[in-house]
Parts: structure tokens; sequence; C-alpha cells
DNA sequence: TTTATACAGGACTAAATGAGTCGTATTAGC
DNA sequence: GCTAATACGACTCATTTAGTCCTGTATAAA
């Protein structure tokens, strides 16, 4: 119930390894699924998302790369996981607002206050913590 | 990354259940079931793992069910989540020591520092602060 | 203007995990 | 001996995650 996905994962090592490079400094996908062992396809639309996200900008053709335009201290883990997996929750009626079980449920109470707890927590850590 | 499986959240419902019944009480799965529109067959194995990890004492026989033999203040929720999901940890590396990608790899160690800092909230919240 | 290099993205396959079912055995009260 | 309860292995089904394939588009440079 915790694990990160392999994106979230190889998103974070690139951005990492983006950050590393100096400001303004393209970078390959190539580049960094070889460097890291990462799938080269699955890598393309990691960084591929991340374009959608604004995160970094794509420059096509020849020359081209990946540039990282974030100041990645502006982006707290918990909304860098809600882009990557979609929205987060300790459980279903969190995530989407339904569940059949709602009333009589015992625990939901509860266990949205331990969400938030989460979710307070994870606001308060900026990505960049991950990718210094 | 942060859902609790349906077997955990059954598992808190029921202790959740057991607690309300006072102290040495009987509680059958059946009745669990059908009060949370749980599935029977499920639930019994949720139920007889619990008690393997003695939170439950099981009785067999007509007239049997299940007996709360623990004092959840005791047991925290980290605890409570590896006991029904295994261990935990955000990454690969810290559930089995074991990643090919180790060396080398930028985001191991703020990773098992985020990691550290999850537990540690974990294992300060009881599970009674969520069956009762 | 051709060629090589790089991003874009839909469709698909494979693997892993999670959720739930089936069937049968065992235990014990009445 | 009947009934009501737990015990549990084996299985199926659904969902999510991981990874691949293939074709298309943009652009720098020869
Ligand atoms: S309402 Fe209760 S059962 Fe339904 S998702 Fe929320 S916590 Fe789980
Ligand atoms: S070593 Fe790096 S890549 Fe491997 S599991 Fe740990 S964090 Fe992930």
């Amino acid at each position: 119930m915790l694990k990160l996905t392999k994106r979230t994962e190889y998103a974070l090592t690139a951005l990492s390894h983006m950050q590393s490079q100096g400001e303004g400094e393209l970078t390959t996908a190539r580049e960094i699924s070889e460097k890291y062992s990462i799938s080269f396809q699955l890598l393309s639309k990691i960084l591929q998302h991340l374009s959608k996200e604004n995160l970094i900008k794509p420059i096509q053709g020849a020359k081209g790369g990946y540039k990282l335009i974030t100041d990645l201290t502006e982006i707290s883990l918990w909304q860098f996981l809600e882009m990557m997996e979609g929205p987060l929750g300790l459980v279903d009626c969190i995530i989407t607002s339904e569940c059949q079980k709602m009333d009589g449920c015992v625990i939901l109470s509860p266990i949205h206050k331990i969400n938030k707890t989460v979710q307070n927590i994870f606001m308060n850590i900026p990505i960049s913590d991950i990718t210094n």
C-alpha cells in the first residue's frame, strides 16, 4: 500500500538527472535510458507525460531533447504523485467519492483523518528533496 | 501508491465491530459478513489470518466464533499493515533489500528518508484510533 | 533535398497483484 | 447424528502495472 510505481521512480530519476545537468541544458530520452538502464520506450512515454504536465519542455528533431523548465522546489511530492499516478487516497471513497458501503461504514471517518495526515506530510515535501 | 487493500479494510471493519461488542464476546464471520456486506468466504480467510496473528481467538463448532484477545491500542498501524499486506516500502530495495539498479541509483537515499518518515508516523498511530 | 536523430502517441501484450469463489475437511454443541 | 461454526488449499476472474511494437512528425545538418 505504499510502493511507488516504476513510472514514478523513473520520472524522479529522470528529473534528478536533468537537474544535475544544469539550467537550460538538453537531455535526451536515450541518454537517461542508457545511464540508468530504463526501457527507452517506457521512459519516452514518461518524459512525454512530464512534458504535458509542463515540468519539462520537449525539443523535437535532431539535436533535440528535453529541458527542465520548472523549479522543483515548488512541486510537492503529493502533487507529483497525483501527476504520475492519478488521484491518491487510502480508500476508494476518498479517490472517487463513491462507495456502496458508505452508510454503515465504521472506518470511514478515522481513515479519512489518517489520509489527511499523510497528505499534509507529502504536501510539505518538495520533490527537490529527492532530486537533489 | 497509498490505497489499502480490501483485505485490510475488511480486517479493520471486523476488528472495529468486535471491539464494539465488548470484552470477551463472541462474533461470527457470518454476522460481520452480513452486517457490512462483505463476502463471507473472503472475510473468513481474513479472520483466520487475524487468528494466526493472535489478534483474535477462534472458537470452533456450533456456538463458536471469534473473540478479540488483543489490546488494539498496543498495535501500530504500521505493524498491522505489515501483518495484512506483508513488508512495506516505497521502493523494492526497501522491501526486499535487492535491486539491480542499486549502484548508480540517484533517488535511493532520499526515498529511504521519506520512507522512514512515513514509517514513524504510522508506527505512532495505534489501530484503536481506527477501530474506536 | 535527403538522411539521420529525436520526440509523439495509439495499440497491443505480458506479468503481477488483488479480489473473490468452490469444495471439502474439521470441530464441537445439542 | 445433525447442525453450525471455523480451516484451508486450489482455483477463477478482474484490475493494475510494466513493457513492447509500430508508425508518424519535426528539424538539424550534410
Ligand atoms: S466508505 Fe468505508 S468501505 Fe467504502 S471505501 Fe470508504 S472506507 Fe472503504
Ligand atoms: S535502488 Fe533505486 S531503482 Fe532500485 S528499488 Fe531502490 S530506489 Fe528503486
